[in-house]
DNA sequence: TATAATTTGTCCGTATGTATA
DNA sequence: TTATACATACGGACAAATTAT
C-alpha cells in the first residue's frame, strides 16, 4: 500500500491543514511538486485533482495552484460517504442504541433496497449526540445477505469500521436525497423540540463497489443546530 | 472547442441516456471505446471519470464499467453549480422577480462574499413556481465590483446566461449550506404555507475561476416538494 | 501594447501492477 | 491458472491562459 499518489495527497493535506499556505495564495507549481515528491507531472495532476475535489485548492491555468477556503466551522461536508465522527474534532459525539432487531424488507423497503420482499434486515436505530445536546436520529437498514451479522455491541461502536475491516467489505458510492420534513410527536422529544418543529432529513443508500446497496438509512437532524456543506467544482 | 475527452462524455452521456445500457450491465471497455472514439486510454480514462463523478457510471477492477442508477425523478443534483431549469425537463419552471435593487453590503453580507463594507451589491429576490405551485423563493446578492452591470429585464431571463455568455466570466466553483428552518409569516405566504412550517435552506458561495466571489444567494425551498441529490464516490 | 516566459490543460504512447472472471 | 480489464505510473509534446518583461 504505497500509492504514489494517494501519500502526494496525505502530504499536502497535511501541510495545508498544518497552515502552511493562506486562503487565495499560491501553492508550489506542479513542476515543484514532482521535484519535491520525485513523481511524474500525472502522478502530481491526479493528487491535485482529488484535493480539488474535497474542495482545499482549485488551479487556474496559466497562472498556478491556490488555496480554497475549505471546512466552513460546525458543517458536516457530504463528501465523505459515512460517518460523521470526525467532523467535529473539538466537540464530544456520543450515541445511544435505541433499537435493534433482525426484520423482514415490506415492499418499500424492498425497493428503496433493490432487494426481494421478506429479505432479512438489521435494523438499528440511534441517537446520536453533540456535547450532550440531541444532534441526530438515524435509522439504518443492512441487508443480512451483504452483512452477515450484527450486533448491539458492534452498533455502539463503529459499524464502519467493522464492515470494512472485519468484514473485509468494500465501500463504494452512496446516493444521498436531501429534504426538509415535520417532526413526529416521538422523534421530536428524542431531539428535544416539538412536534410540527423542522427538522433536515438525508436519505443514504450506501452501494458496495460492486454496485450492491447494503445499507439504506435515515438521518434527522436537529434543525437549528445541523448544517450540511456541498461543495462543487466546474 | 473540440476538447476530445469532452466529445466523448456528450456522446455516451447522450447514449445514456436514450436508453442505450441497463441498469447493472456492462459498458464497453475502455480498450472498446479507445477504438470506439479513435483516442487514447488517457482521454477514455478522463471521461470515465466525469461520467463516475456525475453518478452515471461506476467501474469495478478487473470487470469493467457499469451503469448506475442516477436521477432519482423529482430531485435537484448538486453537483451543478447553479440554474436549476434543466433538472425538470418535463415540468414548466417559471419566475417571478419580487424585488430588484442596489444596495450596499452590511457588515453580515460583507462577511460572507469576502468584500468590504458598503460594496455595491444588486439585490435580487425572485420566487420560481413549477408547474404553477410556487416552488423556491431566492433571493441573491452579486457583487458589482464583478458583475458591473444588471437589470430587471436581465433577472427575468438567465442570470446564468448573461454573466457568461455577455460578460464573458467563467465560474469556477461554489459552496452550499444546507439547512432546514420555521418558515416567517412573509415567506410562508409567498410558498403558501403556513408561519413556522418547515423550509429548506440552500445557501450558495459562488466562485469566478479567480478564487472571487461574485454571487451570494439564499433559497428556501418548499419542504414538500424539493428534494437534492448529493452523488459520493469513493 | 506586444512579446516572451511561466503554468496549467489536453493528448498521446508505453509499461507494469492488481482485481476479477 | 490464465486471460481480461481497470489502476498506477512514467515519459513526451503541444495548446491555451496568465503573468512578467
Amino acid at each position: 500500500m504505497s500509492v504514489k499518489y494517494k501519500l502526494v495527497v496525505e502530504q499536502m493535506e497535511k501541510e495545508i491543514l498544518e497552515g502552511k499556505y493562506a486562503f487565495n495564495t499560491k501553492l508550489p507549481t506542479e513542476d515543484e511538486l514532482m521535484k519535491k515528491f520525485d513523481v511524474s507531472r500525472n502522478t502530481i495532476r491526479k493528487a491535485i485533482d482529488i484535493l480539488v475535489d474535497q474542495g482545499y485548492v482549485y488551479q487556474v491555468q496559466g497562472s498556478g495552484i491556490f488555496l480554497r477556503e475549505f471546512s466552513k466551522p460546525g458543517c458536516i461536508t457530504m463528501k465523505n460517504m459515512v460517518g460523521l465522527t470526525r467532523e467535529f474534532p473539538e466537540d464530544e459525539m456520543t450515541s445511544k442504541l435505541l433499537e435493534f432487531d433482525l426484520i423482514e424488507a415490506d415492499e418499500q423497503l424492498a425497493a428503496q433496497m433493490k432487494c426481494k420482499v421478506k429479505t432479512k434486515l438489521y435494523y438499528v436505530k440511534r441517537v446520536r449526540y453533540l456535547n450532550d445536546e440531541p444532534f441526530v436520529i438515524e435509522e439504518s437498514y443492512f441487508n443480512k445477505d451483504t452483512i452477515i451479522f450484527l450486533n448491539k455491541e458492534i452498533c455502539e461502536g463503529s459499524i464502519f469500521e467493522y464492515i470494512t475491516e472485519e468484514l473485509k467489505l468494500n465501500i463504494g458510492f452512496a446516493d444521498k436525497v436531501i429534504s426538509a420534513d415535520k417532526l413526529e410527536q416521538e422523534d421530536a422529544t428524542l431531539l428535544g423540540l416539538q412536534e410540527g418543529d423542522p427538522t433536515l432529513v438525508v436519505e443514504n443508500t450506501v452501494f458496495l463497489n460492486t454496485g450492491v446497496i447494503y445499507d439504506f438509512s435515515r438521518e434527522k437532524f436537529h434543525y437549528s443546530s445541523a448544517k450540511l456543506l456541498t461543495l462543487t467544482t466546474k
